[in-house]
DNA sequence: CTGAAAGCGCTAACAA
DNA sequence: TTGTTAGCGCTTTCAG
């Protein structure tokens, strides 16, 4: 027989001959377009047949090679997913649960962080496109759009947060901040607070913006006024929390807030970590509430009152719709929103406001003094 | 001209046509096989000759199809990535590094997250192979060793830490974890420590014991006996951490260590959060010290003193390492060790053991008693 | 220095 | 139901 193997005193043992579907479809005595079939589960396929195909490729471990499959079907099976910050541990949780999701249904994620620099972003959906994905969610929370159109024009589908152009092929993940950002506000009135401070996120998020306008308007449900020196922009980082709780203090001396509630779980990170510095307690001078419930939010000192978004349903819903745009007959439009509920977690950096409004009067300075620790409230 | 055009009716103003490397041989008047060459900076490629087909693929905004190449050529120019466990706050600032050095060596990265799961982790290696990755790092800190058969059979070359089979192909990051943990060890020991405990990572992993084992080393070189009793076994989660904590208080109700070494931040963070429910001051009652320097441990309460392990240097030694055996000249074994430095970072977590030995009576419940806060110490 | 042509490993008509 | 065959878009000999 093989009159191919030229070379002659190689002794490579065995590990040599490639394997491809052409080696299965010889040792099982099929065509090749058989052996497709069956690894494809076409059902025309001889069950007798099959059953001998998947012997042999049992036997000789063998799998199809992803690149050639893609290139003649033009099927990557891939979804690529684009997130602002992979060290801010929201993100990972949701990488977690969409390549889960993803690898369930067969395909292969490519991830990426854009670090909020349309630079990067911009990078990021190149190789995205190169490598053919079929789909992009998009979960930066904010996108410019010029850097859309490179994706639009090849008619990638994609998935947004919170907005997201009125083209074909888009879904948007609809969150409902107002829900558990009301919550939010609502208990800290239950509480006793009048005077509640916001720490937004970078204002050009679009997200960010969501939340305070949640928080605004809850604001007013509760027939609370709002004060403009209490809304103090910050960035989503825990340096950024810090900060942000910095200017607070320093520019409200004479009357601070009893209450905070932060963007996201980071900034509130920041801000306990701030308050630990200016030596006040959390709850009793100031309580705080987060936004996101990332996994450490339970174990921060005192263990963070928050508003939590599930990142697993968040993940599952950006692979169904993207799903739902590639594996659609190409016709029917599929489903364009998708609703994300919130909802507040009550853990112990919340209570009641106490004597805290007329103890604070030096609030500056890094030097606070010993002080008493908050009882657990377990 | 076109006679291909067939489809008439189709108003497609103009995305329709297909951007292959024809589309530019054709509109740059050259041979594909001049296109390719131009693509691939070719030297023979006559320079005007070149400047033209450039032109033509940048106004056409075209780019090889990866999958194309990736069948012909063999390369896949895809790393792969695999971590134990995503959502610890570590490995996403590995990944970030990694993404980074990768991407600019023109590799795509392929991650997933194994959980500690054997079966996660076959699954993993299994998809990376179908996707006919160059190289995998596995950054798990262990591995079982028949998993591995899968991908040496296969011949790809891997990167290990600490600890990797002897084969051509594999290389491992040896990281000096005695470096750091025995500056820690005399921190504390300067401080005037002499009871100190350990709460280590799963006993499976090899890093866990390789830090366990530098820690015993450390304390021998201080003269100080090691107690038995003051070993604990965590699982480098926070929960594990809590857990770990909460069974040293149990253990050791008469006579307490007056400082924690733990594994790593994870746990640490777990102690912190304990003893903050103990109503335990850090570091008056106890020092704490982690290991890593993940990005949180500069703002936990009080900021953690901790032994710092670069990921940067991690994810670059492990992209150079790969990138040594695929692109050398299939002779010359590249390096097969590279070392990786550890060293103490000094926060606010370690104090000298004060009066903290004496005072410790019923150190287990939740509700400790409300405490005095430590100082802060800037 | 450039072009023609042979595949890379697979899927999907089209025949049989 | 199965086999034959024509490519998918590109790289890479091998001639010219």
């Amino acid at each position: 027989m093989a009159t191919k193997k030229a070379k002659p005193a190689a002794v490579e043992n065995k590990a040599t001959e490639r394997m491809d579907i052409r080696t299965i479809a010889r040792a099982a005595n099929v065509s090749i377009a058989t052996v497709s079939r069956t690894i494809n589960h076409i059902p025309t396929v001889n069950p007798e047949i099959a059953k001998r195909v998947w012997a042999v490729i049992d036997q000789l471990d063998y799998f199809p090679n992803t690149q050639a499959r893609a290139l003649v079907s033009g099927r990557s099976k891939i979804f690529g997913l684009i997130v602002s910050e992979i060290t801010n541990p929201f993100f990972p949780e949701l990488i977690q649960g969409f390549e889960d999701i993803a690898v369930e249904h067969g395909y292969e994620i490519l991830v990426s962080s854009t670090n909020y620099d349309p630079k990067r972003m911009s990078h990021c959906i190149r190789r995205m496109l190169e490598r053919k994905v079929e789909g992009v969610a998009i979960m930066t929370f904010g996108i410019e759009e010029p850097l859309l159109d490179q994706l639009a024009k090849r008619n990638v589908p994609l998935v947004f947060i919170d907005i997201g152009p009125k083209r074909p092929g888009i879904s948007v993940l609809k969150v409902d901040y107002h829900h558990g950002i009301r919550q939010g506000v609502q208990h800290l009135a239950a509480l006793g607070h009048r005077n509640i401070a916001f720490i937004s996120g970078p204002a050009i998020l679009h997200s960010a913006q969501s939340r305070l306008t949640a928080f605004s308007t809850s604001l007013k449900e509760c027939s609370i006024a709002p004060n403009p020196a209490w809304i103090i922009e910050g960035d989503h980082t825990m340096e950024g929390g810090i900060a942000a709780m910095e200017r607070l203090l320093a520019a409200n001396a004479k009357k601070m807030p009893t209450a905070v509630m932060c963007s996201n779980d980071m900034t509130a990170i920041g801000v306990l970590h701030r308050l630990y510095r200016a030596g006040l307690r959390v709850p009793d001078d100031l309580s705080v509430v987060g936004f996101d419930d990332i996994h450490i939010a339970e174990v921060t000192i005192p263990p963070l009152t928050t508003v939590q978004m599930s990142r697993f349903d968040l993940a599952r819903a950006a692979v169904t719709a993207l799903r739902a745009h590639v594996e659609n007959a190409d016709d029917r439009a599929p489903k364009r929103d998708y609703n994300i509920q919130t909802d507040l977690i009550v853990r112990e950096s919340t209570g009641s406001p106490r004597a805290a409004a007329t103890r604070l009067r030096e609030p500056r300075g890094k030097s606070g003094r010993p002080d008493i620790n908050p009882v657990a409230l377990t």
